[in-house]
DNA sequence: CTCACGTTTCGCCCGTGAACGAAATGTCGT
DNA sequence: ACGACATTTCGTTCACGGGCGAAACGTGAG
């Protein structure tokens, strides 16, 4: 038999900022080598490979030989998971140079959150698909003290969003194929986005969507973060299509 | 403008054992004075009182004046949100003496998850619930390798659990009045078990369901951790209207 | 086979923060 | 107003963990 859980060595793990951008730099489950990682946090390679070696060892961390380079990636969708709760409750990161200050501004707008749209864009595309009805069952928007009514509600549960039939038809026009949709996935699924303190749409159809974007190049993943980069066409077509009006400007 | 998420912040508050102690203890959104929480959490008066300020001014925690107490509580269902998910990948807490152990072994059997019921009791019941019929769409396990498949998938939201025509009926009979719940929370919602690692039934409906167990007398809280005490009614109706098999010594 | 590169181990320095008791502050009950 | 109790502030001690560079290790490329 076992105590409790012992979630302070988890903290512990989170709690150096150079271990903490390793992990958001890893947020979305992709797989980066050390030397990258080790660039992104911001340390000595020496450094990084403790800071890893200790993630690995705490279980947020797995990894995988490819010749000579070691891919870490996170361990499983509940460390994802994690990260999210973790940034959605955290303050803003002191800026430390110009350069990070343009790229942190680039993952506010627009990034990957696993495999739909966050930022920025995610949550204005929530938005118009409200706006347009193409979407019900909720307003998009999240609200700690709604929750506070019935003492603390179940976490990121509250709303049933659902595609209304001119939902299903405009969607359909955007080129998402219904049928070939994973089954066993819902849908429909809402995050919380940490950036914007609103929701964004997840699900099967979520990263039909972010899927559907890429192939239209509406959107392409800028360098090696989780930030997007929204072409033109991009601009155009979700204002035209969903209704969404978003500029490259008023990402801050 | 700011710029990425601290969440390094947020870790080296939950790094502590004491800190995550008080934060464990607090994890239903309950209050609880500063010496309740020193005794919890096993320091000095004063060590607790610095780890709670310490707590309250990065946000996790928040203060309410009552004589001369001070009643702690989180500041949000987003702060236990992120217990829960810390509590989902930590490793098993050493014990440390032996009434902490039984204290671990009775929150593990039985306790209080915001306002629903979980540990093996909440999941067994899940599972209960399941077998009978009463309730449709899950089988109630929580498996991270399953959402491998596309990738990392949305964090938990995997299932779409819906009463059945005999659920309504039965759960009807149990007591539960469906008229006078509340409209704008979701009727069946679900958490990921940490100490079970399956699911249990969250939402207005698990709400109700708690709320009259403790009606009936079958579960009372006990003492003042989040444990539940089952009792002899408790262990029989739960059997018989539920197909529930729990028995007080199965809890390890 | 050997070189080059990615990664890890080692040894050392240094800063941060957790612990406690004692004493100060504040609030209630009588 | 006084004494009891809850809580915080203060001052000190002490251990843990992060940082780096140099050197060792291992693997793939030429």
């Amino acid at each position: 038999m076992h105590g409790d859980a012992d979630i302070a060595s988890i903290g512990a793990l989170v709690a150096d900022p150079g271990r903490a951008r390793i992990l958001l730099a890893l947020g979305d489950g992709r797989a980066l080598p050390a030397s990258v990682l080790a660039d992104e946090a911001g340390v000595a390679a020496s450094t990084a490979s403790a800071h890893l070696s200790r993630l690995v060892k705490g279980g947020m961390l797995k990894v995988e030989r490819h010749g000579r380079h070691r891919y870490f990636r996170l361990s499983g969708p509940e460390v994802g998971e994690l990260i999210e709760a973790l940034a959605r409750i955290s303050p803003p990161a002191p800026v430390r140079s110009l350069k990070q200050g343009s790229k942190a501004h680039a993952v506010r707008f627009a990034r990957t959150c696993y495999d739909h749209l966050a930022g920025m864009l995610g949550t204005k595309l929530m938005e118009g698909l409200l706006e347009q009805n193409l979407l019900a069952g909720g307003d998009g928007v999240f609200d700690p003290e709604a929750a506070r009514d019935d003492r603390l509600a179940a976490p990121g549960y509250d709303h049933d969003y659902r595609l209304t039939p001119a939902g299903i038809k405009d969607l359909k026009a955007f080129g998402i194929d219904f049928d070939s949709l994973p089954a066993r996935r819902p849908l429909i699924r809402y995050c919380v986005d940490w950036s914007e303190q609103r929701h964004h749409l997840a699900g099967s159809l979520g990263a039909a969507i972010a899927t559907r974007m890429i192939e239209l190049g509406w959107v392409r993943k800028a360098g090696r973060s989780r930030a997007l980069h929204v072409s033109d066409e991009g601009f155009t077509g979700l204002r035209e299509q969903f209704g969404v009006e978003l500029t490259p400007t008023n990402g801050h």
